[in-house]
DNA sequence: ACCATAACTGTCCGATCGGTCAGCTATGAC
DNA sequence: GTCATAGCTGACCGATCGGACAGTTATGGT
């Protein structure tokens, strides 16, 4: 049988990987054509059929390595609770954001679909267990809000083009997503 | 000569927006076909294109309304400075982001071609002043990146499907907001 | 020289998209 | 009755999509 199998790692496979991801993160994956692909490549739409099965395999393989680091930071929080979950989990979750974030421009771009795509792993779950941890496993509103907007913000701003130096933008989102998920400083303690 | 103009008010039209509107939201503009709605609608896709002049037709007047809520807020920014703007600019958001919930999920679905579409006026122009407001017309990073956070924050916490009343969630976005944009508290405070 | 295989492409295909258009039906004015 | 108009529809159109496939060229082992 002539299974057409991912083929190895050649010249022009690197430059299609390199390309789409480029375009998808600009111009979103469902936007973005073979034909466009083929086209920054320089080469033909059939030859991209020939390094990947489909238009699919070659976002499952950009996405893949960004699933694996989600999949890695769910396993690293999970004996974690409280506080020492919550601060864990924002450094896990803003060194993912700043590693990956070309591949969460791609995600960013096509929401519905993208949140369940199989290379991700399975999202919802992973995501929900994210968000437990941000919250410093509480259930009150104010710490559930509170680790769902931390998620948005450092998802958004990681993302966005803000004109900082990555090591900066790090820092600067690691001490706001602390700062939001603290408790209020006023005078009320609890 | 006989130009399709927006037809008036009518029970179908009503229907095909509040249909669209929910279809956008849940699954994206773009992956929404003309087809979808009609099905949706009970009615068929020839019909859609007799009350609208097109596709676009359908968003455009879903957005408006969003679009001008931005369009104003805009404006009662301006003349704010400091604290006063970043604290006008987080309710005045947070409101926003709360009385078009499902605008924003549509927005968030397809963000590389929506963010420019003429229904919500000058998105980036608009965008970069809000921004402007949150950080307090400060422009060192850590105001900078607190104030991309924010808007990230309230954007994603405001589409996404948290299990909180609204009024709740709209104080708890508040507070979490301001406590992201607001100076530490010393090193220590308890 | 021969040939198997890899690398690549031109061309075609079915599906689906947004949109057009002629025509059907119901209603109300005269 | 007659006629204009509003509301609506089935059938069709061109464009574009992802993908299939036969065929061509380059390469390296024997």
């Amino acid at each position: 049988m002539v299974v057409p199998m991912a083929r190895p790692a050649s010249a022009l496979r690197g430059h299609i990987l390199e390309s789409a991801l480029h375009l998808f993160a600009s111009g979103g994956y469902e936007a973005t054509s073979l034909h466009d692909i083929a086209t920054a490549v320089g080469c033909s739409k059939a030859s991209l059929l020939y390094h990947f099965t489909s238009k699919d395999a070659i976002l499952t393989e950009l996405l893949t390595p960004a699933g694996e680091g989600l999949a890695a930071l769910d396993t690293q929080l999970a004996p974690l609770d409280g506080r020492e979950a919550a601060e864990a989990a924002v450094i896990g979750y803003v060194d993912l954001a700043m590693r990956f974030r070309r591949e969460i421009k791609i995600l960013f771009a096509d929401i519905p679909g993208m949140t369940a795509h199989p290379a991700m792993g399975s999202i919802p779950g992973t995501v929900e267990r994210l968000l437990d941890a941000l919250a410093g496993r509480s259930t009150r509103t104010r710490d559930v809000v509170a680790a769902q907007m931390v998620l948005g913000a450092v998802f958004l701003a990681g993302a966005s083009d803000v004109d900082v130096p990555a090591q900066e933008l790090r820092d600067e989102m690691i001490r706001a997503s602390l700062r939001t998920l603290r408790p209020d400083p006023g005078p009320e303690r609890d």
